[in-house]
DNA sequence: CGGAGGCTTCGGCGAAGGCCGAAGCATCGC
DNA sequence: GCGATGCTTCGGCCTTCGCCGAAGCCTCCG
């Protein structure tokens, strides 16, 4: 089979382990550096180089040069789609030695962008508390958002309808977390929610990883518009 | 970070070419022999069997034996999804060299089954007539059921209900297509229209392939109720 | 119970590719 | 122009892993 060569590539590239991690730091959608992506990746700029050239040629990562820097990102939204599902099913299999969690990783799970959306405990206590008033509905490959929904995202001044070719009822796409193992908010309205919360000032970047804290003002938005306890 | 070494190793074994074309095989949903897979994969039986104990303790694949046989099949709809989202980025990704298109290659594109639902230039099409019609919504992440399309499904005999807990509304999932590029049925809707299509004699298996052909019922059908004229 | 068929394990070969040190290009700032 | 910085290319080392032939295990069937 012809195309069977490309699927093998694409995910070859992705099956290296330093690979995997510069990949796993580009999820969420900004634009990073060759030596930055050396260092989470633990190996040296020159390996990294090599790596990232790579990526480039297989349609994984795109590159774009200012000045000397060199900024890589995830190529499309179909990428981070991908890297989701394998993440999804490398979760679901059975951890065979007991994963040793460190601080950094009781930030990421505890809140983290996850591409364009939030993941982590608030990116899932967001969505059991938009299901549980009625706001949207989920289901294992798709979701809605009801009228109450609409209503609520309206009255936070988040707009739906941007980029969505005004649907009739608004889409959106569970995207199963993790550290979690539950379904968290994603595709259009995940994407339109946690920009809405940085833009608030509810959350923001820790350091420049991919987890984020929650500022005093969003526990207090948190608590009062969704009803979620201090994190 | 914890998680990462599971992430590129569920990758890397999609990566290997004849790992990928035996989960290519399976993508149909159907379980199959060691044998079967390795001819499909071009290797011997006992590469092979090698190749299929590594992707059953990853978790990609399971196993179970019937007397002599042993059967192998996806081991859950996540790695499926998994499976066609590679796929999407492996046919973005610009075609390095002219593939080669034979005979084999057509009927795939013609119409085949891509794990539960129905993909190809008839899965498509059928997609197409849906949303013309009005029977449904698909943006890129997701897709919904109108009153009309829920009518047609009944009309047709087909029970969305099953498996969904009565949602509200039957959710449904855009998958698109590797060939056409353009978006097909998947999710609930698109394997309860699939399996229909079985039933109803519409459509058959092509030898032991993922193609399948459209039977003259099925010209007759598709003419008539969703307005596909001959492929 | 003995042969046949399906499948796995073992051992060894060979190619692919990851890694780094050193050196070579670009770009910026002084 | 000159050094500093960011990044890439080159060369060589080394591990990993895919592959097959041969042999062994299990299950069915006559």
């Amino acid at each position: 089979m012809a195309s069977n060569a490309a699927f093998a590539e694409v995910a070859s590239l992705a099956g290296d382990p330093a690979r995997a991690g510069m990949l796993h730091a580009l999820m969420d959608g900004r634009a990073l550096t060759a030596t930055e992506l050396a260092r989470v990746a633990g190996i040296t700029p020159q390996t990294a180089s090599g790596h990232l050239a790579r990526l480039t040629v297989g349609g994984l990562v795109a590159m774009e040069k200012q000045g000397r820097h060199r900024y890589h990102r995830l190529a499309s939204p179909a990428v981070a789609r991908m890297l989701e599902s394998i993440m999804q099913v490398a979760a679901a299999t059975p951890p065979r030695k007991k994963a040793f969690v460190g601080p950094r990783d009781l930030a990421l799970r505890a809140a983290r962008t996850c591409y364009d959306h939030l993941a982590g405990h608030l990116g899932v206590a967001l969505a059991d508390s938009l299901i549980a008033n009625g706001q949207i509905e989920l289901a294992a490959d798709a979701g809605i958002v009801t009228d109450s929904g609409a209503a609520l995202f309206d009255r936070l001044g988040i707009d739906l309808d941007a980029g969505s070719k005004r649907k009739s009822r608004m889409l959106c796409r569970p995207c199963l977390d993790w550290s979690e193992r539950r379904p968290h908010l994603a595709g259009i309205v995940g994407g339109a929610l946690c920009r809405h919360c940085f833009t608030a000032g509810w959350i923001k970047h820790i350091d420049g990883t991919r987890a984020v804290a929650i500022t005093a003002k969003g526990q207090r938005n948190f608590g009062e518009i969704f009803g979620i306890g201090s994190a």
